[in-house]
Formats: C-alpha cells, structure tokens, sequence
DNA sequence: AGTATGTCAG
C-alpha cells in the first residue's frame, strides 16, 4: 500500500547500518519504516494533513499526532482552522486533554471558528469535566463568537453532570434567546439536563413542549422518569412509544423500561416487555440483554436471569455485575465472588461497579482476607483514586472489624464526596463509635459537603446510641430547614428509637402521632423495641396490635412482644404469641454464628451438635455457666421464647453465639481476639454472658450481627448495651 | 470539520 506520509531522509537510507526509525502512514495503518538522521521538509496540501490527521486519530497513539502537528507548522498552517479542529479532536481521542488544551490556548483566537470551540466543549463535556467546559463556553462568549445548536447540546449535558440546576437554568434562558429552543437535539439535551438535576417537573415540561420529538427526545425523557424513581410514569410514558405508530422503541427505551421494571421487582410488567423485546429483534443488544438479566435477578426469579445469562454468547462486564449482585441479592456471597474471580478469568475487565459488588459480597461474609484480595485488584487495575471504589472499601474493612484499615482508605481519599464521608461515618456508627460520628458529621458540614438521607440515619443512631436527645432533634429538624430534605420513615424511626432509648416512650408515642406521614412499620417496629427494653406491657401490647395488622409476617413483631410477656412471666401468653406465629405462618429465620478458625469457617446452629468437638464444647460451655455465675450472671429467661419452660435455661446456653464463643475459646492460641458473626441481632443474653466472659477470661470478643459491632472487653460492651 | 438518550454499583 502506497504511503499517505512519510518523513523521508537525504543520506544512504539503503545503508542499514545507519538506519533509525521512521514513520509512514497509510490510510488505515501505520508502519514503522527506517531512515537515518535528518528530516527533509515536504510539501502537503492541507486536504491531504487533514486525511493524515484521521488515519492518526484511529491509531490513538499521541506521537503521530505530534509529527502532524509539526508539519501543520512547518507548512504554516496553522491559521486553518478546519486543521486546528481535526488536530484538537485527534489529541483528545489520544486521551491528551492537556496537550488539546496547551495546542488551544496556544492558538490566536482568529483562528478559531464555533466549531474550534465547541468540539472542544463536547471533548471536555464527555469526559466529565463539566466545570472546564463551562469555563470553555464562558471564555467562548467574552470573544463574540455565537454558539449553535452544537454548542447548546454539548453544554447541557456538561450541566447535567454537575447536578447544578442554577447552571442549567442560564444555558437554558440563552437557548430561548438565541432561538434554538426548537432545535430538537438541543431541546432532548434540556430535558436530560433537568432530569439529572432531579427536576423531572421542568423536564416534563420541556417534553410537553416540543413540536416535533424523535425516539431521542421519548427516550430521554423515559429515563428522566425512571432515574428519578418516577417508574410508572417512566412505563406510561414507554407505552405511549409502543402505541405511537410514528416513533419505533430502540434499545435504550427497552433498556430504561426494564430498568424501572427491575427498580419496581415488577416481574409480569417485565416478562411483558421481554417478549416485546424479542418481537422487535433486539434480544441481542448488550444493554437490552443486560437490562433484562438485571430485571430478572431483581424481581425474584434469579432463576431466570441465569438461564438467560447461560444462554449468551457474549457477555461483557455489565452482564457479569448483575449476575454477581443477584447472588448477592440471594445471599450467595461466596458465589458472588466467584463471579468477580471466574470474570477475571475470562479477560474482562473489571469496572468500578465489579468492584463495589464484589467488595460489598465480601464485607456481607466478613471475610476480611476476599477483601483484601480485591483491593489488590484495585491497586493493579488503577482504581484506588475511584471514589466509589474507595467508599466500598471503607464500607468492606469497617464490616470485616478492621476500623483502621477503613480510616487508612479514608483518609487518603483527595476529594471526598458524600458517599465517603457517609461510608465513614457509619463505619463509626457500627463500631459503636458515637462521638466520633458526630465529630465526622460536623467536620463534613464545615467543609460544605451536603449530607444525603443516608448519612442522616447514621447520624441519628448515633444520637439515640449517645443520648444525645437534643442534638438528635437539631439535626433531624435541620434535614427539613437547613438542607430541604423530607425525613423518610427511617428517619422518623431513629427519633422514636432514641426517644425510647431515653425511656420517654410516651413522648415517642406522641411523636408518632404527630407524623405528618402515615408512620412506616419500621416506626412502630421502634416503638416496640423500646417497650420491650423498658418492660412497658400495656403500651407494647398496643403497639404489636398495630403491627400485627399492618406487616403480619415480620417474626420480629411476635418476638418482641413474646420477650415482653415473658419478663413479666406472662409466659400463657408469650406461649399464645407463639401459637399465633405458627397460625400465621410467621417463621423465624434459625439463628446462626459462625467463626473463622485459620481459613476455616464453622457455622453453628441452636443446640448444633454436629461438630466433631462437640463434648468439648458442652462441657465448656457449663464450666462458663458456672464461672458467670459466680460474678452473678442471672438467667435472662425472656430472650427463650420459643422454649419449654423447664429447658429454658439450657436452650439460652444452646444458642449460636455461644457455642461458637466456647469453640473459638476452645481453638484460639491465649489472648488472640475471638471474632464471632450472627446471621440476627445478638440476643440480650448471650450478650450479657459475653461481657462475663470477656473479663474473666481477659479475652477480647468481637460480635458482629446483622446491625452492627459488639465489641467486649473487660466486660465492658462497645455498643453500651445498646442494639 | 463537531451534537443528544441507555444496562450494573455506592
């Protein structure tokens, strides 16, 4: 193939003794050719630079878009703007924004056309670095030139990005004033800039306002709807576009309606847009392939979704995330590591997303050295300074106890957004670290970040774990008048619970009933807790009435108000609860514990008699009965609910965590911490027995249950008896 | 000579 380009070479170029390297360029390929020393300046007609210039955007590579640049000066140039703009494109797709930027302003402004500028917004814009791209666009105006529809859409999705309506809303004036607004990729843009900045009103009305809209213009706005949660008008609106005889669906409707399928665990509304899918021949389109595996895992047939996952013949890195969060989702935490490893396996790539499954997979089984292993990955795959991938981390140490290691990844994060902040200030949370939240909290707020609802919940346990009943009502009341949030129910449900902790029920009470929303079951749920920490019958019996109406299958309820029967030797009718668990069909989940033993986990059950050391075991664990005693340990009967009276004791020292507590005294070398995980909440007696236990033996006792860390030391608890 | 919408994750 004949060459486009060369640099050529006075001298002996046949000699090959004296050969270097040289560069020719042919249309689609580049080669490598020899020459020896000096350059010789050739002639190039600036059509033909220009079609140089294409043939190095495809190979990416910077060094010959260098070469161009050289020769765009030496033949002078570079006052042609139509070379400037392919120059300033070909950097960019090199991914040399710097040098784009450097050639840039390096460039008399005369010599820059609209087109200049805009190709480098939408550059700046795609690879969100929305603030220098309206840096771009303001720099733009100060020197006369007019932007186009061009330049409007670039700018908008650049506001997008940033989330900051105010941005959007001037761009959006200019539009009207300069006359685009009826352009219809601008007008798409609109509607996409204003759902991302959560204003679906105004992008409806946007959309509404169109006078002629394409697949674009319905799709932008289906997934305005459904990205802010607003899944059925997202669906109405996809409907719509199937009655519609004029617009034909494409891959991104079916793959935004089935996002908000998924998000709604809508399964008959999706099976009905799978077949949809199938009639309109875009089965095989990644994102719609993906979207339906996703739906599919999310609306409880994971079955499903791996039957459809075996059945492609191409899957990519969103397939094997979604696969890898169903078996999360299922509570196959082991298999959803698996996932990430068999990925790796297959030369995928892993994302920020397989990171963030895979980590929070790890942190569910506690298993500090998975963890570990991924943030390897992490390391070697150039991750660390992702900001989601560093909360995951922080979320996976604190999880797996090590709140050092979780401090490590937090503090060496440079611009921490919301998401870290919280990740910390709940791994504090968890540890039972109360004034150090509030710390964290405050020091979040000095730096201006904006806290989320999220990091509210963490904030107010911490109140309610710190009694810290003022305080907990200043920052509820500042979610609504400070930051503009409405408190969700489990908001509402950390004031009751710390309301309750403080032992003011009725005030709780009172609370509730001043709710300007219907209370959630989680509120009353609170309410019910705390009846039974406080040994309040009447009101608890009040409070379950309500509950057994509105969420009749949680066991939680039943359970709660059995305790409270039976501390005050109710036992007929903490037996009558019982019977009506079973008359309900209310089952509650079996606890268990499990302990890691050098790579090895044992699980145990209530009463679990299969492990091999059983008698051990057992006779451990009456040696500790009678060592508690002696400090005056005293039965606490009312966490034996589901027991015959005359076993009652027995079954206490029966449960999981205990047996896992004796066989980890039993295995571990002397004074190496026990670390102990329960699938439920720790039972208030094991619990008591653990604080014994942690003093007599001078034994450090990590629990982590389904809420948080328990933490024993010298019979002292971290959380201070409260979970 | 440069334009728009999209699946997963926290």
């Amino acid at each position: 193939m004949k060459p486009l380009f060369s640099i050529v070479v006075t001298g002996s170029s046949t000699n090959s003794a004296r050969v270097i390297r040289s560069t020719s360029i042919s249309s689609s390929t580049i080669t490598t050719t020899t020459t020896t020393t000096a350059y010789v300046l050739r002639y190039y007609s600036p059509t033909h630079i220009n079609s140089l210039l294409n043939a190095a955007c495809e190979t990416q590579d910077i060094r010959y878009a260098t070469q161009i640049h050289a020769q765009i000066i030496t033949n002078n140039y570079t006052s042609f703007a139509f070379l400037l703009n392919n120059l300033l494109n070909t950097y960019a797709k090199c991914g040399h924004l710097h040098r784009t930027l450097l050639t840039f302003s390096h460039t008399h402004n005369d010599a820059k056309n609209i087109i200049t500028w805009t190709s480098l917004i939408t550059q700046f814009s795609r690879r969100h670095k929305s603030f220098q791209a309206l840096s771009l666009f303001n720099q733009m105006r100060t020197t006369g030139i007019l932007p186009n529809h061009f330049t409007f859409s670039a700018i908008l999705s650049a506001c997008a990005h940033t989330s900051i309506l105010a941005h959007g809303q001037q761009i959006h004036s200019l539009i009207h004033k300069h006359g685009f607004i009826t352009d219809i990729f601008v007008a798409s843009a609109i509607i996409d800039m204003y759902a991302k900045c959560s204003n679906v009103d105004s992008a409806k009305t946007a959309f509404d306002e169109m006078p002629h809209r394409n697949i674009v213009s319905w799709n932008a706005m289906v997934v305005g709807f459904s990205q802010n949660k607003a899944h059925e008008q997202a669906i109405g609106l996809f409907m719509e576009v199937i009655k519609d005889k004029w617009v034909i669906p494409d891959e991104v409707s079916f793959s935004s309606v089935l996002s908000s399928c998924a998000d709604m665990g809508c399964l008959d509304l999706g099976r009905q847009v799978h077949t949809l899918v199938v009639k309109h021949g875009l089965l095989l389109r990644p994102y719609v392939k993906n979207s339906l595996v996703d739906m599919y895992s999310k609306s409880g047939c994971f079955g499903d979704a791996i039957g459809l996952f075996k059945t492609m013949a191409a899957t990519d890195v969103v397939t094997w995330n979604v696969m890898a969060m169903g078996w999360a989702q299922n509570d196959c935490f082991e298999e959803a590591c698996n996932y990430f490893w068999i990925m790796r396996g297959e030369g995928i790539s892993p994302d920020e997303a397989s990171f963030s499954t895979a980590l929070y997979a790890s942190a569910s089984l506690a298993a500090l050295d998975q963890g570990t292993a991924i943030h390897d990955q992490i390391v070697k795959t150039g991750f660390m300074g992702n900001t989601c991938v560093q909360s995951s981390l922080i979320t996976m140490y604190a999880k797996c106890g090590s709140l050092f290691a979780a401090h490590r990844v937090f503090k060496e994060i440079e611009e921490r957004n919301v998401v870290c902040w919280t990740a910390m200030i709940t791994a504090y949370q968890q540890h039972g670290r109360g004034d150090q939240v509030i710390e964290l909290f405050e020091e979040m707020l000095a730096q201006g970040i904006k806290p989320d609802h999220i990091t509210f919940v963490s904030v107010l346990s911490a109140c309610s774990h710190t009694g810290r009943v003022e305080q907990g009502f200043g920052y509820f009341n500042s979610m609504s008048f400070v930051h503009g949030m409405k408190p969700g129910p489990e908001h509402y449900a950390c004031i009751v619970d710390m309301l309750g902790r403080a032992g003011q029920l009725n005030e709780a009470k009172r609370f509730i009933e001043s709710m300007p929303v219907k209370p959630d079951p989680s509120v009353w749920g609170a309410l019910l807790g705390a009846c039974r920490n406080h040994g309040d019958l009447e009101m608890g019996k009040q409070v379950a009435e309500t509950l057994f109406e509105v969420e009749p299958s949680n066991p939680g309820n039943y359970v709660l108000l059995a305790n409270i029967y039976m501390r005050h030797g109710r036992l007929e009718e903490a037996n009558e609860i019982r019977r009506l668990m079973g008359v309900n069909g209310v089952r509650k989940e079996p606890g268990c514990s499990w302990i890691e033993i050098k790579n090895t986990t044992y699980v145990f059950k209530v009463h679990d008699r299969s492990h091999s050391q059983t008698d051990h075991i057992y006779k451990m664990l009456s040696k500790l009965a009678e060592l508690v005693k002696e400090k005056g340990y005293v039965a606490e009967y009312q966490y034996a609910v589901n027991d015959a009276e005359e076993f009652k004791e027995k079954s206490l020292w029966y449960h999981s965590e205990k047996l896992a507590l004796a066989f980890g005294l039993l295995t571990l070398p002397m004074g190496a911490p026990i670390r102990i995980k329960k699938n439920l909440r720790t039972c208030g007696d094991c619990h008591t027995v653990m604080k014994y236990v942690s003093d007599i033996f001078q034994r450090e006792i990590i629990v982590r249950d389904v809420n948080r860390f328990h933490r024993f030391v010298g019979g002292f608890c971290s959380c201070g008896d409260y979970w």
